[in-house]
DNA sequence: TTCAGGAATGAAAACGTTTACATTCCGTGC
DNA sequence: GCACGGAATGTAAACGTTTTCATTCCTGAA
């Protein structure tokens, strides 16, 4: 292994030099700085972390401790914090994939010592939590998480927002009897997005709402489409919780032959990428999520340059509407005249 | 910042026997041990880890240098590696989304001196790129690139093989001619997946093919299927070298009104989300993209272990066909009963 | 009682780097 | 010609941990 020593030996110069010379620059002879910058390629020296972090007390590394999560979300997280990291000259320790809170307690404790922040998103985590496993000293950031750890700032997704935004564009289109799809009991995502719906719904005259039970799967967006022709009248506008059921009560729809959206408008939540390809496309709710990781690790690098400032905040990514097909309307109806028919295998 | 020394003060041991307590269980009595941790946590230190890494010259972390991959791809290779990686202690250092060779160079000699190893995966890598921007000594395995570098292990994905295995799958169904959309020209994995498509047609008395340019986009694939409808003579199935073709042509077919599966077969590749979810559901080839990356894991640490030996091998990891309702045939049409209709938007 | 030998623990070196402080060197003003 | 000052470079301490080697302590055999 070779070492700034033998760099030093090379160039003729102290180890001292050395370090000021491919550091930034010190005051070093641009003449001494060449020799120098010659003799580390020569050698093809590249200088070891660890001991730098030894004495710099920097790693120049942030964790991302992430759930079980799937395709395009983590992918997306991942290129927002990767990208911004990238340009603090940050590297980015990754530990996905944890199941429960045991798991996600071990992926914590082992990568401190190791970086200089940490952005944390897990169901697992609380106060709790994170005053047993994670060192006060550290800065950390919490993703999508409820806000229930004060100590520490939060960059959360709209998801409030975004159904409200929904909901009014649902209303503004004429639309007044509409069925939300719940998603799962106790989920908070879920549970902000149904609050969202029914506030609007309340503060608008002349709406009304109906409630279907759903767990985000597509099953039981089907379940509730089945539901919903089984009444006597249909809603103006049916509002799942997320996009895979929205696509369930497009099948029940679509089975019963009620046409969508010229029968009944469908909006759902999301985004994810088969939204697009539904017939109709789906009109739904978009989360930016690199943006999301973007604003996590912007946030936490301000935390980690003022270390006095513990200061908690909550940072609130904001959801836009996609206007697609499926709520009829001035819908820049984009199609390219191409047809895909898409059926459910399993 | 708590150190090991505070810990030893605590506990009234010395640092060596802390070290030797918290680490592998050296000789220290059990009374000793247990003193030693309750001071640890009541202390809540956590060792340094660059301090650590520099006595030992372990850093227990591995690097993934990553080109700009999409969804469903990247997390499941990220998901593969880390769950190795975890079983081996190891940490894992991200670095994704390169866009040119100078991206990734710059994140590869990043990287060194801070990990023990290197997962790369970029199309920009060739011997000459890796001897340049990597050292010797430090461990590397390759990703899905071509052995062109033949002092690195690589872990490829058997393209070949798994055209192949589809292009025998269509003529065990009793289809004989065969019509092949290509992917782009320099692509590697689409000269592989031709080549496998080619070879198996060949060696089948009675087989006949017919190709098509593509550039592995919808839109080339819809392309592609008109070219085919304007033929006065379908064949008997159509094999896109990538899924997102297949529903392009898909398109055109059903566009113009000719029945899949019952018409004509169509097969693609790759084995994206909304293969399941097209009209009839696509048959394809499914690559194990986490197997991937564990393998990739597996073979860097064994690299590790045996630092003398630069064994350089090439691992292919098996695609297998996924039977769905898009070549007829004896398919287990499980069918959910609902269907979707799916446009492209744009 | 003495001493050998082994088990538990301590002292200190080493790892590669940065950086405060010391040293050298050179030019400039007197 | 000498002292002074500043620029360039060198010396050595420090960072927190592991590990080799030394030391202490205890047990049991002679």
């Amino acid at each position: 292994m070779v070492t700034i020593k033998d760099v030093a030996r090379e160039a003729k110069v102290s180890v001292a030099t050395v370090s000021r010379a491919l550091n930034g620059s010190a005051d070093v002879t641009p003449a001494t700085r060449a020799r120098i910058e010659r003799a580390a390629a020569r050698l093809r020296y590249v200088p070891m972390g660890a001991a730098r972090s030894l004495v710099t007390r920097r790693t120049q590394a942030i964790g991302a401790l992430l759930p079980d999560l799937f395709g395009e979300f983590f992918s997306e997280l991942i290129r927002g914090i990767d990208l911004a990291a990238r340009t603090h000259g940050l590297h980015l320790l990754v530990s996905s994939s944890h199941g429960d809170a045991d798991e996600a307690a071990v992926a914590l404790r082992a990568m401190q010592g190791r970086v200089d922040g940490v952005l944390i998103m897990s169901p697992h985590v609380d106060a709790a939590f994170l005053r047993k496993h994670l060192a006060d000293s550290i800065p950390a950031v919490l993703l999508d998480s409820p806000p229930r750890e004060p100590r520490r700032p939060h960059v959360n997704i709209d998801n409030q927002g975004g159904a409200r935004a929904m909901t009014q564009y649902l209303l503004a289109l004429g639309h007044r009897k509409i069925a939300f799809i719940e998603g799962p009991e106790g989920n908070r995502d879920a549970r902000e997005r149904r609050r969202g719906f029914e506030q609007t719904i309340a503060a608008h005259d002349g709406a009304g709402a109906r409630y279907l039970k759903g767990d985000y799967s597509e099953e039981s967006g089907y379940r509730a489409g089945r539901a919903l022709l089984a009444g006597r009248k249909l809603p103006d506008a049916v509002f799942a919780a997320n996009d895979m059921m929205a696509i369930g009560c497009l099948s029940a729809l679509n089975e019963a032959g009620v046409q969508v959206p010229d029968q009944i408008a469908l909006a759902g939540f999301d985004d994810i990428p088969i939204a697009r390809y539904t017939h109709p496309p789906l009109t739904t709710v978009h989360v930016q999520i690199a943006q999301l990781g973007h604003a996590a690790l912007e946030r936490l690098v301000a935390q980690m340059q003022t270390l006095d400032t513990p200061e908690a905040d909550v940072t609130t990514m904001p959801c836009e509407v996609v206007v697609r097909a499926s709520c009829g309307s001035r819908s820049k109806t984009s199609g390219s005249g191409k047809a895909v028919q898409i059926r459910k295998l399993q």
